[in-house]
DNA sequence: TGTACATCAGTGAACGCGCGTTCACTGATGTAC
DNA sequence: TGTACATCAGTGAACGCGCGTTCACTGATGTAC
């Protein structure tokens, strides 16, 4: 390819436009967030008229899926890292996934629809990407739990991750204490949940 | 107020427009969501001019933290009544929660701040108001745990209905089986948490 | 090596739209006398 | 009971804006001969 080969940035053919236009999205979307997205904005980032754009999306719409896409992606692959001890996998996926919330928070609210039009079918789009994030989570736990509570274990700790991913990104945690610390406890809590304490369990305060 | 004594509402003066305003928007923001919202469109379906609003609200983004409030005063009421059993008391809390959010889906989204511009001031307006439906839940938990473990367990729980809520809305649940069936299980989940069961201890199934 | 040509990436101008907000106003109301 | 008046709720027109998208185009590219 021509760019690979030039760096003279002021040429009439771009090259990689399709990137060029998704990761300026990307910056804007983390920016000011998931309403934010303006096909013409984009453009201009990448320093390219807006009707261009349309040789690669065919619509505004269709470069959101794309970042979702790229979102769902990216999540795998950090989901899917190697646990260090099995014993703690699952805290660790958890730990894995609200991770990624945190560092890609405007994408992250965008894979759950936000910045979607209610009409929109990206919307229905992005919400067949968060299925194969859930299917991930689930093959986790089937590793460790009975094929029969699979479905409402899952559930249950995909509702949790995501609950404190956003509450975390949305600033909503108390300031005192290492946010990290607050998470690796509330997920502690995942496991042995909130029954009154037995005799000689003690949690850790 | 005149309003009260006459039902003609062809008249000049309103009577009630503040209300009007916030209904009509309410509507509005259920039917397509919070981006949805527009200050022309909620003046026209009050059947009034647009600049009228102008007396009740400063901006639109007024208007927006006018329904934040409503639905925060809502679900504290939601979240108040009484448990039938003292020992479901916390379950009974979730499901009330959920429920809230299930009934006013788009609503509940405006309150964690969906459709409100980054640099808005009605952004940290709304987070305000989501700590007072965080210390009531916290206040629940209160009677059931001892204080050192309470904020890490209230926000534990704050995440997981947060999250399932959320879940639910986007529509991301299973087809089958029942919903609050579904949502009664992963609550069960949070007194049990996910650890392996142990002998005697026989999970429904 | 040179030239004609098909391809198609990117352009500039324009369309139509609806938005939030401001402005000077008009019309209804209730009160003071 | 009647009239002048202050108040202020609601109006119509306009401002300026930026958006997503369409259109006919132009300019660079690489290939076939």
């Amino acid at each position: 390819l021509r760019s690979l080969r030039s760096k003279k940035s002021d040429q009439y053919h771009h090259g990689d436009l399709r990137n060029a236009l998704l990761t300026a999205a990307r910056e804007l979307l983390e920016e000011g967030g998931p309403s934010s997205l303006g096909l013409r904005e984009i453009a201009r980032r990448v320093g390219v008229s807006a009707p261009s754009a349309y040789h690669y999306f065919s619509s505004l719409d269709a470069i959101a899926v794309g970042l979702a896409e790229q979102g769902t992606n990216e999540m795998a692959e950090c989901l899917a890292v190697e646990a260090s001890h099995k014993a703690s996998q699952l805290a660790q996926t958890g730990e894995a996934y609200i991770a990624f919330a945190r560092a890609n928070p405007a994408l992250y609210r965008l894979m759950f629809g936000e910045g979607f039009s209610a009409t929109s079918k990206g919307g229905v789009a992005v919400r067949d990407l968060r299925q194969m994030a859930f299917d991930i989570i689930k093959a986790r736990l089937a590793e460790r739990l009975p094929e029969g509570d699979l479905a409402i274990a899952g559930l249950f700790l995909w509702s949790l991750v995501h609950g404190l991913s956003l509450l975390v990104i949305d600033g909503q945690i108390e300031k005192k204490g290492d946010t990290d610390e607050v998470i690796r406890r509330v997920l502690e809590l995942a496991g042995n949940g909130l029954a009154v304490p037995r005799m000689g369990a003690r949690r850790r305060v």
